[in-house]
DNA sequence: ATAGGGTTAG
């Protein structure tokens, strides 16, 4: 017999397609199309060829091929429109592939269980929830919803539309489940923000003894990322290396966004490590990491270590890298982020333009975040908020309102960041009743304060001087059930040191206690400088030791706490045991230092410690240094130098400087520069009655007492509050109309008795004396006794 | 049929 006398069917060349299908052997599938084309019509226009080869080309993803081969066949049957689906699905066509699903049911070819995962693959793609529900009845109505491929994929669909309680009924009606079924349900919860759900259908998966896939150990890491669930995660981990899971990029990026949003980063360092291939998210979830914990120089290392393993930036990526040039105010790398964006068509993704705002916001740039905002097409809710924000920071409150109302005549509603940024800008600029009442607002509007609303009440009206208010709402707060954040309790004590109320400090003191808040570096920081600041140097110190560990900021509170109590040689052996101890001293503890210094007249520690603080720590000093400086020349009477100083110094003095000066001026009687300085000053803050207590007592330290009274009147007339240092001018007063009276020299008994009045009048208007007022009062009291002796 | 990453308020 011979060979060529074996007749080859062209069904033969059928099964074959079907194997290099399987295989996706593209190449040997086109040799065997070439040979079908060669053997004759026969063979090519055999109806099941025809169809085999549209399947092949299309499982090979070869579209163009495909879909001239489908249009050209005269039968079109259920496996070609099959294919041809399935491919349009794949390339992300679902639009074509919902217009196929459609024209073939026009031609008279019913949708199979083939078809169908497909189609509702598109429908959930596109969120067609209607069309979704149609091709569900057409599933009931044919009998597909025994197919466990055509129920999977109605949960899946259901998921990807929003709409959890389908998904679940269809889930729950299932009688044959497979794990894909567990999958997609698990994969519906969390792509949903319901994580709890998601981690109770996979417990269930558990005890229903499903092994779980990569898929869902993916799915099951990404709830508990999102939950902060630590033990979750790690059993998740753990699952993952006991069913011996391949660490493939989706499984290890999963873990790897576990451990960055729980904080360990090491164990997220360790598993990108251990990754034999990693992708563009897999470093970009390091990056990101790295940015959320201002770790900066790590984030951008990783983002050179990127390039040098030839993969590209993406938005993702570029978002992170101006999100690190916010928090850092770098706003050269920042420009670099916006430029790479524009050369790699990026600033159209809305994230990346919203890093990009936020950016130049942060930068103190929102002339130019305000371009780039009016530069978008397309705004979400973010994007508003974050201009918004901006305005809000500084006090622009005008701006942030009107972008409040226009974000509503867009279309676009807000949300409880919206109103808190509005009320936030209010507070910025001083006006408390507007604040007030937008929080009013939103509450007669639907929307629930939430614990940052409170917070950025209370720390905006401890700091716009409205102390009673702000701790009336951090009580209110606990009414309302939202337990404090360490930044309400930290503003709740700034409103204590504002009264200031050594009475309210104690109370939240204890109210930390009780509530079993640990004394945490923020918390301690403050509670020390409100005793300070309330009176209390002991309280203060007490605790201080109460921190076992010590860091920088409570180091400073401290050494502040002396210097406001006139301990300088205290501030200063702080200052010397920090350093023994390995901690660098910042600029704000040369501040305190400095102040401390200052307050006691240490001239010559203070000149030197100024002079280290430029030469040894490579410190680019701050107005408030210069101004402490400042303050020790004028006490020992070296007025020319400290003028010299503000004059060469590398900014414009500000009022706090001058004012300095001008306490100069009074202690060494230069009436004329004082009132020089006085115009200046008003003209700078018009509001600081400092200013005019200053002045006051420069007229006192004259014997000015008419203009004494006229500062005290234009004081009323401007509103002005009345603060410990009024009481310094009172005595003024007071000392004159003694002298006056009879012309004789008052007595010394009878001026410490009248402090000692002063000193309880002002205990009775709430401020508690701390010692250097009375120290100052008692040494002014005694100059004037020798100066009118 | 199912899977991973980035943005806003104190």
């Amino acid at each position: 017999m011979e060979f060529e006398d074996f007749q080859i069917g062209p069904e033969i060349y059928g099964e074959l397609l079907q194997g290099c299908v399987y295989e996706r052997a593209l190449h040997t599938g086109q040799q065997i199309h070439a040979r079908i084309l060669k053997n004759g019509d026969f063979f090519a226009k055999n109806e099941y060829v025809e169809t085999k080869l549209v399947v092949f080309y299309a499982k090979c993803d070869f579209p163009e091929v495909a879909v001239r081969l489908f249009h050209r066949l005269r039968v079109r049957n259920v496996f070609s429109w099959a294919a041809i689906v399935g491919l349009q699905c794949r390339m992300g066509f679902s639009e074509d592939a919902l217009l196929g699903f459609i024209e073939m049911q026009e031609n008279g070819v019913f949708p199979d269980n083939f078809v169908l995962p497909n189609v509702l693959k598109a429908c959930g793609s596109l969120q067609l929830i209607g069309l979704g529900k149609g091709v569900h009845g057409y599933v009931l109505k044919m009998g597909f919803g025994a197919c466990v491929f055509v129920s999977s994929s109605l949960v899946d669909m259901y998921g990807k539309c929003g709409v959890l309680e389908d998904a679940r009924k269809v889930f729950d009606s299932m009688v044959e489940k497979n794990v894909v079924t567990w999958n997609s349900m698990i994969v519906g919860y969390v792509q949903n923000g319901l994580n709890q759900e998601a981690i109770d259908v996979f417990y269930d998966m558990r005890v229903e003894g499903i092994e779980p896939t990569r898929v869902t150990v993916a799915s099951f890491l990404s709830a508990s990322a999102n939950l902060d669930a630590l033990i979750e995660g790690k059993q998740g981990h753990a699952i993952a290396i006991l069913n011996s899971l391949d660490l493939d990029n989706i499984l290890g990026s999963s873990i790897i966004n576990f451990y960055s949003k729980v904080g360990l980063i090491e164990d997220a360092e360790l598993v990108f490590s251990r990754m034999l291939e990693k992708d563009v998210v897999t470093w970009n979830l390091l990056i990101s990491s790295y940015v959320q914990h201002h770790q900066v120089g790590k984030a951008l290392n990783m983002c050179h270590l990127m390039r040098s393993e030839n993969l590209r930036f993406d938005s993702v990526t570029l978002s992170s890298i101006l999100s690190a040039s916010a928090v850092t105010s770098n706003i050269k790398l920042g420009k670099e982020g916006h430029c790479y964006c524009i050369r790699r068509n990026l600033e159209s993704d809305v994230v990346v333009a919203n890093s990009i705002i936020d950016m130049y916001a942060k930068c103190e740039r929102i002339d130019d975040a305000r371009k780039v905002f009016d530069s978008t097409t397309e705004r979400d809710l973010v994007l508003w908020n974050t201009l918004l924000a901006a305005y809000a920071q500084v006090g622009l409150s005008g701006e942030a309102l009107k972008l409040f109302y226009q974000m509503q005549f867009d279309s676009v509603p807000p949300n409880v960041i919206s109103w808190n940024s509005v009320i936030l800008g209010f507070l910025r600029n001083g006006q408390v009743n507007e604040a007030k009442d937008m929080f009013s607002q939103m509450q007669s509007l639907g929307f629930q304060p939430n614990l940052i609303t409170w917070t950025t009440l209370i720390s905006g009206l401890a700091q716009s001087g409205f102390g009673y208010e702000a701790i009336l709402f951090f009580q209110k707060m606990q009414e309302a059930g939202i337990r404090p954040s360490i930044a309400s309790i930290t503003s709740v004590l700034l409103a204590c040191t504002d009264i200031p109320s050594l009475w309210y400090g104690r109370a939240i003191h204890g109210f930390i206690t009780r509530h079993e808040f640990c004394l945490s570096v923020p918390v301690a920081t403050s509670l020390v400088d409100m005793y300070a600041k309330c009176g209390s140097i002991d309280e203060a110190k007490k605790v201080f030791h109460m921190m076992s560990s010590k860091e920088l900021p409570i180091y400073n509170a401290m050494i502040s706490a002396y210097a406001l109590h006139g301990q300088a040689v205290e501030a200063l052996a702080l200052f010397k045991h920090l350093q023994k101890e390995g901690i660098e001293p910042d600029s704000i503890t040369f501040t305190s230092i400095l102040s401390a210094c200052s307050h006691a007249g240490l001239v010559n520690e203070g000149l030197n410690l100024f002079a280290d603080m430029v030469s040894k720590h490579n410190m680019n000093p701050i107005m408030e240094h210069y101004g402490c400086v400042v303050s020790l020349l004028s006490r020992c009477g070296n007025l020319d130098e400290a003028l010299r100083l503000i004059l060469t110094m590398p900014f414009q003095p500000d009022a706090h400087i001058l004012g300095s000066l001008l306490t100069a001026c009074r202690e060494h009687h230069e009436i004329e520069l004082g009132e020089y300085l006085s115009k200046h000053l008003f003209k700078l803050e018009p509001s600081n009655s400092g200013n005019y207590v200053a002045l006051s007592n420069a007229y006192a330290a004259a014997g000015r007492w008419v203009e004494v009274s006229n500062m005290r009147d234009l004081m009323k007339v401007r509103g002005l509050r009345k603060n410990p240092g009024c009481s310094w001018i009172q005595t003024g007063g007071k000392l004159n109309v003694f002298v006056a009276g009879d012309g004789s020299h008052p007595k010394t008994e009878e001026i410490y008795a009248m402090l000692a009045m002063l000193l309880s009048e002002m205990r009775f208007m709430g401020y508690v004396p701390i010692a250097s007022n009375e120290e100052n009062l008692c040494s002014r009291a005694q100059k004037f006794i020798h100066g009118f002796k």
